[in-house]
RNA sequence: GGCGCAUUCGUCUAGGGGCCUAGGACGCCGCCCUCUCACGGCGGUAGCACGGGUUCGAAUCCCGUAUGCGCUACCA
């Protein structure tokens, strides 16, 4: 039997961190076992919905390189793979289970509801109130009809026994029918409800593994009944522990970034986003931690995946992000980083002068994002960092320093990294400073930062005519 | 409140009875390299939630407690 898995995000947002991660482990459990990926959108509450989240997941995927074989986009044997668009499934079936006796049509009001709801918390049946309605007398039935009230329809849960889940992440879980309450199957206005289309397209998709978040674990035993009463074979289950953010919360937009959408602004490279998330929640040795896309897929496997939540660390990320940065060759680098000034609207896009720098900041970045903070100056002539300027002020040796620069820049023949930095270092013997010392009023002359690429490499990029001016500006400036 | 899941350094994790005086990584600290920032190298800091069992032996198995998280919707 071939593998097949699904993605199924609801279209209520940007992808977010912990969609990415299930997204990532279905993925990769397909491709390791040569299966099929299925995306479905769910998108059953159409209140929750909102403009143009489709696009945004799909695109998300996309730069992650997670392609699916079957999804909205694609098409495929199974669809539609958008849930308003399956509607005729969910009834049918619904038809089936009121016919067989297997749901029911269940006329509470929302109030009627809560009120009985409220009454039973504490009571040894919490979840009484939602069969108020399971055995009604045809008499009941049509004078509710009568008074025109919409009827939501019910799944007749079983009132004994349990139901066991074999899970392949958390092992066996059982949950009491007499807990799990009568599940609502269909709202008042004939939409159907996450717990009736979910399974049910499972099945109808063929899915055999279903990988998702720790949060629906609950809702397992409610699916697997619903199946199992339709006749359908319940797919196995791997349930994912939640990601939190640093205060053990789960991880939201309070915690930072938090979406694909803000890793990809800040200039992170979708593999290094793909190398970390597979790493929160599952290790292949415990030592080995950046591995390529089929490396991943050939060590990737359920049963090293943690049951345990785990807190999303920013700042490991950053140092992944800037192992592949560095890795990365200059021509790939070049292109990628102006891929990302473009897609920044960054007016440093599209400078010819862009590969040049490469070599001078490669080993600096931890993201794309941090570059025009640490070379933007040498391509824009721009005001200088206002903390580094009063610093170049008050320092006093930086007068000596700064005429001497342009006398020692103006005469030097070749004017490459050697010969700056033979010259800028004849300046320290000259005024018997140290290069430390000597060094930093340059730099914040010339690139009006503290913090910049090498000095020398950063001199000769600018040339002779622009380097001596901004000394000479500097220089008058102070 | 009920039900469920979880619990190894600050964080991600290895560990599935003796190989553990608990390993790796990020972070942090120190040293080296050094024109800033980084990178790199070296060294260090820090942990089995608690209490009972089981066993010759427990981070590993069982029970309880605590804590955290999830669910408890005509959300998913």
């Amino acid at each position: 039997m071939t593998v097949r898995v699904r993605f199924a995000p609801s279209p209520t947002g940007f992808l977010h961190v912990g969609g990415v991660r299930t997204a990532l482990y279905n993925w990769l459990f397909a491709r390791h076992h040569g299966g099929v990926t299925v995306l479905r959108i769910e998108d059953t509450d159409t209140e929750r919905e909102t403009e143009g989240a489709i696009e945004q997941i799909q695109r998300s995927l996309d730069w992650l390189g997670l392609d699916f074989d079957e999804s909205p986009r694609t098409g495929g044997p199974n669809g539609p793979y958008l849930q308003s668009e399956r509607a005729e499934t969910y009834q049918a079936a619904v038809d089936t289970l009121l016919e067989q006796g297997l749901a029911y049509r269940c006329y509470q009001t929302p109030e009627e509801l809560e009120a009985a709801r409220t009454a039973a918390r504490h009571t040894d049946d919490p979840a009484a109130p939602t069969r108020l309605h399971r055995d009604l007398t045809s008499e009941q039935i049509s004078r509710f009809e009568g008074e025109g009230r919409p009827a939501i329809i019910r799944f007749r849960t079983p009132l004994e026994g349990e139901t066991v889940i074999e899970d392949l992440v958390r092992g066996r879980v059982a949950f009491e029918h007499r807990l799990l309450g009568d599940t609502v199957l269909m709202r008042g206005g004939g939409a159907p409800t996450y717990q009736l289309a979910n399974p049910l397209d499972d099945m109808a998709m063929g899915i055999t593994h279903v990988i998702r978040g720790e949060d629906l674990l609950p809702s397992t035993p409610r699916q697997k009944l619903l199946i199992e009463a339709l006749g359908g074979t319940f797919p196995t289950t791997a349930h994912l522990s939640m990601i939190l953010g640093p205060d053990k919360k789960r991880l939201s937009k309070r915690h930072g970034a938090a979406s694909v959408e803000e890793f990809r602004e800040q200039g992170y490279l979708p593999h290094a986003l793909v190398n970390f998330l597979a790493l929160l929640g599952w290790s292949w040795d415990g030592e080995t931690e950046i591995m390529s896309i089929d490396e991943l897929i050939e060590r990737f496997s359920l049963e090293r995946v943690n049951p345990a939540p785990a807190v999303f660390d920013h700042q490991k990320l950053a140092w992944m992000n800037g192992a592949y940065l560095r890795e990365l060759g200059a021509d790939t680098y070049a292109a990628a980083l102006e891929e990302h000034l473009v897609d920044a609207d960054s007016p440093l896009a599209g400078n010819p002068r862009l590969g040049e720098l490469v070599p001078m900041v490669q080993e600096k970045l931890g993201a794309f994002g941090e570059f025009d903070a640490l070379a933007g100056s040498l391509l824009i002539d721009r005001e200088p960092d206002p903390v580094a300027w009063e610093k170049l002020k008050a320092d006093e040796n930086a007068p000596k320093v700064l005429d001497a620069a342009i006398t020692m820049l103006g005469a030097i023949a070749q004017f490459s990294p050697d010969a700056i930095e033979g010259s800028l270092r004849s300046i320290c013997d000259l005024l018997g400073l140290k290069p430390k010392n000597a060094f930093t009023p340059i730099r914040i002359a010339v690139t009006g930062s503290t913090v910049a690429p090498g000095l020398y490499e950063s001199i000769a990029f600018l040339g002779r005519d622009e380097a001596l001016a901004r000394l000479q500006r500097a220089r008058a400036a102070l």
